[in-house]
Parts: C-alpha cells; structure tokens; sequence
DNA sequence: AAGAGTTCCAACCGCGTACAA
DNA sequence: GTTGTACGCGGTTGGAACTCT
C-alpha cells in the first residue's frame, strides 16, 4: 500500500511519508498557511515537492478530513452524483464534507462500482467486525484517545467513524492562517459549516494574525526548519493520530 | 505453511486551466 | 498574443495486506 521511499533525479524524496515529514508539514501549514505550494517544502525544511506537499496535506494530513467507512448515506450521494457528474470527482467531493476527491474516486472503483454493476463487492477487512490493522491511527490498540476505531458499531451512525477524530482535529489545529491565505485551497464547505475561524483556539501562545509569515525562520536555509515554540511530538500525535508511526516506533506506546 | 492471486489506497504523473508579466 | 509559472484534477501505479488454493 506504501510506496518504497526513494529519490528522483533532483534528490527530492518521493514516495511514503514519513511521520517526520508529516510533522514538519502539519507544522508549518498550521503555522504559515500554503501561501505557494512550489516554495513551501523548502522552507519547511521538506525535500519533497510542491505538489507532493500540496497532495499530502490536501487529501491526508488537512484538518476535518474524514476518514474510513462510508456511511450508507454518504455512498448514495456519491453514487446519485455520479450519475450526474461523471468522473468529476473534486465536484462529488466539494459535496461531502470530509471526504476527499482521492478517497471518493478509490471508494469508487473498489466498492461502489461493482455495487452498482451489481457485483457484490468482495468483504474486506472493513467490511468485518475486524478493524483493519494497517491504518496507522488505528493500529495501536492501546491508544486511549483514538476514539476513530474502525469497528463496525460505526455502520449503525450516519457519520464515518472517523468523524469524531476530524472533529477532534479541526478543533485543535482548526487554523486562521490557512483559512486566510488559503481559501481556494482549503474546501470551506468542508467544514461543516463551523468556519474555520470560529473553532480556532490560539496554540500554545502563537499569535498567527500577528506573527507575519516572515517571522523568525524566514531566512533559514534547506534543513534549517525551526518548530513552532515547543512543538509537542506527544501532542502531534494525540491530534494527528493518523499520522503516528507505522515503522521504527513501539506501537505500543500509549498516551 | 507457502505461494499465487486479488484488493485497496496512498502517492505519482501528466495534462488542462488560470493568471501574471 | 505569447510565454512562464503555479495549481488543481483525474487517471494510473506500486506494493503491503489480505484471501484463496
């Protein structure tokens, strides 16, 4: 499921993320917002490109992103729109709060095209009582603040089971930054209607209105990325559970 | 137990569009 | 009108996880 990391000819990295880049990019969004995607990477220390940043951050690593089962209501719509829409999946997307293009187009053609070929689409992991164990942010059961278990209690609710760590989420990192200098790429609908501004709460003392982008790590050179003050790797993780480590950390670790 | 086949999804690639110079 | 740059979208792929034989 992972891409084997590797370099391309320019030396950017390509392939899996790793929870450091993950990191550095949640880092330095929440704090500068994407004001230029191409440039982005280089000042937060990443050496990826723009676009791989930009794919990351918009269909992984973006607050209110919902992730896991489709509720029965959630795949009628985009069953229903498809129909009328076509393949235009940012458009069926743009009608799903949470939901991103990349994940509706693979929900797509791996479940609801058989169903509605009239296929019955093969039982997976997720379709068990089983939770899938290759999700990172579920693959750590004793990890006491996930609450967005893949567990099929959740088919019964209209919302993803991962609703309530989105939630969680926006609630945390919910940021004015990116909402200000990133509205055409920040989904606003996606929001549930709770603007990105009303759920922020101010992080850790930061002021993001009257720290300019310029700041204190304006200057700094390809690996010269400074953390925001006290940047909490415990903490990243208990808001991006997501995101924690699939390889090289003790899974079982708990918070 | 082990090898083969299948499924799923994160990530990549290339193209089209928008916009500024 | 042309060129260059950046972004967004949709199609495709890589490979781990899972299932089957």
């Amino acid at each position: 499921m992972v891409r084997t990391p590797g370099r391309d000819q320019s030396g950017l990295r390509k392939g899996t993320w790793t929870p450091e880049e993950d990191k550095k990019l949640i880092a330095y969004v929440t704090r500068y917002g994407c004001w230029n995607w191409r440039q982005l990477p280089r000042f937060a220390g990443l050496s990826r490109c723009g676009k791989s940043c930009r794919l990351r951050w918009m269909n992984y690593l973006r607050p209110n992103i919902k992730r896991g089962n489709y509720s029965e209501e959630e795949e009628e719509i985009i069953t229903r729109l498809h129909e009328s829409l076509g393949n235009r999946w940012s458009a069926i997307a743009a009608k799903l709060p949470g939901r991103t293009d990349n994940e509706i187009k693979n929900h797509w053609h791996t479940s609801l095209k058989k169903k509605k070929q009239g296929i019955k689409p093969t039982q997976t992991v997720s379709d068990t009582n089983e939770p899938k164990q290759t999700e990172n942010y579920d693959s750590n059961p004793n990890n006491s603040h996930n609450n967005c278990s893949n567990t099929d209690s959740a088919k019964s609710v209209p919302s993803s089971p991962h609703s309530s760590c989105s939630d969680h989420l926006s609630s945390i990192i919910t940021d004015n930054t990116i909402s200000s200098s990133t509205t055409n790429n920040i989904d606003m609908d996606s929001c549930n209607g709770t603007s990105l501004f009303e759920a922020y709460e101010e992080p850790r003392g930061l002021n993001f209105w009257t720290e300019p982008f310029v700041a204190d790590n304006f200057d700094m050179g390809m690996n010269d990325f400074v953390e925001p003050n006290n940047f909490d790797l415990d903490a990243f993780y208990y808001s991006y559970p997501h995101c924690y480590p699939v390889f090289g950390v003790d899974q079982n670790v708990g918070f």
